[in-house]
RNA sequence: GUGCGUUUAGCUCAGCUGGAUAGAGCGUUUGGCUACGGACCAAAAGGCCGGGGGUUCGAAUCCUCUAACGCACGCCA
């Protein structure tokens, strides 16, 4: 659907060319200045050297060319060349009209659907979730229904780390605390047990454990390493206890994300690509790519141009194992070769940035991929507490990310419970839906490549740009549409009216641009971009409702389009908030 | 050391391709509930956009120098 800036900026354009000037000048913008009009257009100012002419002189004759146009009801040219700009409010109700029966709500589906693998998540097992992963998760969620929102197939892969010498340090430490298991057991013929030998309690407290003892302990590290090494090799006893580590780590995963309203189409992990490392470096060295270096094999990336030095990627470690470069590396073998994707992004924390830049490169030169994929890396920042450090728990420790939505939930809880003015059935439930929108609201909020302060007290109050301040708005919404029902209202057959005055206008205004910003986020991979959409429509319907009676309006005409206005930005509203990944409870 | 990033109101942050008086929220001050949810709305105060120089009719935005802070820099992930 063709939005209301290209008909404005169509207007403009063929003002500008009837006048004898480039059409490319008549670009439509907000306005910066909205006491003195709702959009503008500056090409006058921009062309004024060009045709060597005062901008002023350029604008009237443009503006001349637009007397009679029924997009605007006023065009009128002010200092030194801008053209002030107010849309017409029977301009504004059609298109409103035609935004609200399109299913994309004025969003133009990609005509050329891509397909995109998201990488995102990246939990290692036998690990806890902690508030490191949180990020990943939200703002790769958003990306991801926001692309698909616009028509492209994208898949989301959790891309678990399963296979490094983490894992090497689970089964040393689970040797020296069980060595009477089976699984270290090397004449052991026979089938492995089906039960793992532990839960994912044993597993949280056995990892951290193992990693402290391996900083200290040369000989333990060395152990590690060695099984980390003969589990890439194969060795029965360690594939079975690491599928033991995988299943219970898996579900417990899996709980947990869903609790985040998180959804990955793959589980696939380190541990799948391993397949695809022995052909894949052999080729690398046959074709002159790889050379050994100090033991190691290793893979030039450097670059003419470069303004330092980027580290050759290493494929093989000097005792042959492999390494994440090496997995990463092999992942793209796999997903070009099962999904063929025309981009692979990235959501990782930003200081593995020179990592990923070693690992396009190497992709790129050994041909891994075809040239005209893309391989983007989007890197966030990290979530910082209010003192402006890495956030912890109040003792100093990893916020386990469990017991972070716990903090929140409970504190939106007593909040509902407090303010519950009508009688709400399932606080709890409530709770947790808005709980939810608080953390992810307050993390979209910001631009991805940040840092930011997480501060639960700011992001689950119900005032200010919140979560909660969001999902209030939309349940009043829903309220006020309800009692029309009950009144005897009926939601169908309505239809969208010139606006009754200016915060009436501004609120069509802002529901107007949802489809650009939509379009906007996913190209910028800027999800921020939605949330501040979201506000500012959320500020122009209450501002809207304050001044404008609805349900008590006498003329039924107006009564109904206002109420039809009240559905779509409804609409609207929810779909922004399903882009951003969670969504509004009936009452709160 | 080299490279990258950040620096905007007391605090937390926006500012889309350079445009007219730099915007929000919180906090502070003030006003508004006999209209549909006051978890709201309206308003005030608060800023040489880290600093210098430059490009431009016009710079928070582009270039350059500089400061502070953060991060990364071959066999961990």
């Amino acid at each position: 659907m063709k939005k209301l800036m290209d008909h404005m900026t169509e207007e403009l354009s063929s003002a500008f060319e009837k006048a004898g000037y480039d059409p490319a000048l008549g670009k439509v913008t907000v306005s910066n200045r909205p006491d003195l009009c709702e959009f503008q257009c500056n090409g006058a100012m921009a062309g004024a050297k060009k045709y060597r002419k005062a901008p002023f002189m350029i604008a009237e004759e443009v503006a001349e060319n637009l007397k009679g146009t029924r997009l605007f009801e006023k065009a009128e040219v002010v200092k030194p060349g801008f053209i002030n700009l107010d849309l017409s409010k029977e301009f504004l109700a059609e298109y409103l009209v035609s935004m609200d029966s399109d299913p994309m709500l004025g969003a133009d589906r990609a005509e050329k659907p891509e397909t995109i693998i998201i990488d995102y998540g990246g939990p290692n097992v036998a690990k806890p979730l902690h508030v490191g992963h949180l990020r990943s998760a939200i703002i790769g969620e958003s990306i991801k229904r926001t692309g698909r929102f616009l028509g492209h197939n994208v898949i989301g892969d959790v891309h678990l780390g399963d296979w490094g010498l983490q894992m090497g340090l689970i089964i040393t430490e689970l040797k020296h605390r069980s060595p009477e298991l089976v699984y270290f057991d090397d004449s052991f013929k026979g089938e492995y047990p089906k039960e793992a030998p532990f839960t994912i309690g044993d597993l949280e407290e056995i990892y951290p454990a193992a990693s402290a003892r391996s900083k200290e302990d040369e000989e333990y590290r060395g152990e590690a390493l060695e099984a980390t090494e003969q589990l890439q090799n194969g060795k029965p006893g360690y594939m079975a206890l690491w599928n033991h580590i995988m299943k219970v780590s898996v579900a417990d995963l899996k709980k947990n994300y869903e609790r985040l309203n998180v959804e990955f189409d793959l589980w696939k992990a380190e541990s799948d690509a391993q397949p695809y490392i022995p052909d894949m470096v052999q080729r690398m060295i046959d074709e002159g790519f790889a050379y050994e270096d100090q033991g190691a094999l290793v893979v030039d990336v450097q670059q003419e141009g470069d303004t330092k030095e980027i580290p050759p990627c290493i494929l093989l470690k000097s005792d042959g194992a492999s390494l994440y470069t090496t997995t990463d590396l092999a992942t793209i073998v796999d997903r070009a070769k099962n999904y063929d994707p025309d981009e692979i992004l990235y959501v990782v924390d930003k200081r593995q940035e020179l990592h990923f830049e070693q690992v396009f490169r190497c992709a790129r030169k050994t041909g891994l991929i075809g040239g005209d994929k893309r391989l983007v890396f989007l890197g966030f920042g990290t979530m910082n507490g209010k003192d402006g450090k890495p956030f912890k728990t109040r003792e100093g420790g990893v916020m386990r990310l469990e017991n972070l939505l716990s903090d929140i939930e409970n504190e939106m809880y007593k909040k509902i419970i407090e303010n519950r003015s009508v009688k709400d059935t399932d606080a709890e439930g409530t709770a947790q839906i808005v709980g939810l929108s608080a953390v992810k609201y307050g993390d979209l909020q910001n631009q991805a490549t940040k840092d930011y302060v997480f501060d639960i007290d700011r992001f689950t109050s119900f005032e200010g740009n919140t979560g909660p301040y969001i999902l209030y708005t939309i349940v009043r919404i829903k309220s006020i549409l309800a009692r029309y029902v009950e009144e005897g209202g009926s939601l169908s057959g309505l239809s969208i009216l010139p606006a009754i005055n200016q915060s009436h206008k501004n609120l069509m205004l802002q529901l107007a641009s949802f489809g650009q910003v939509a379009e906007n986020a996913f190209v910028d991979k800027a999800p921020h971009r939605i949330c501040a959409f979201i506000y500012e429509a959320a500020n122009a319907f209450n501002s809207f409702y304050h001044e404008t009676k609805i349900l008590g309006q006498q003329d039924e005409a107006v009564k109904g389009s206002l109420i039809a206005l009240l559905c779509l930005t409804r609409k609207v509203l929810e779909q922004s908030i399903e882009l951003l990944g969670f969504s509004a409870p009936e009452r709160m």
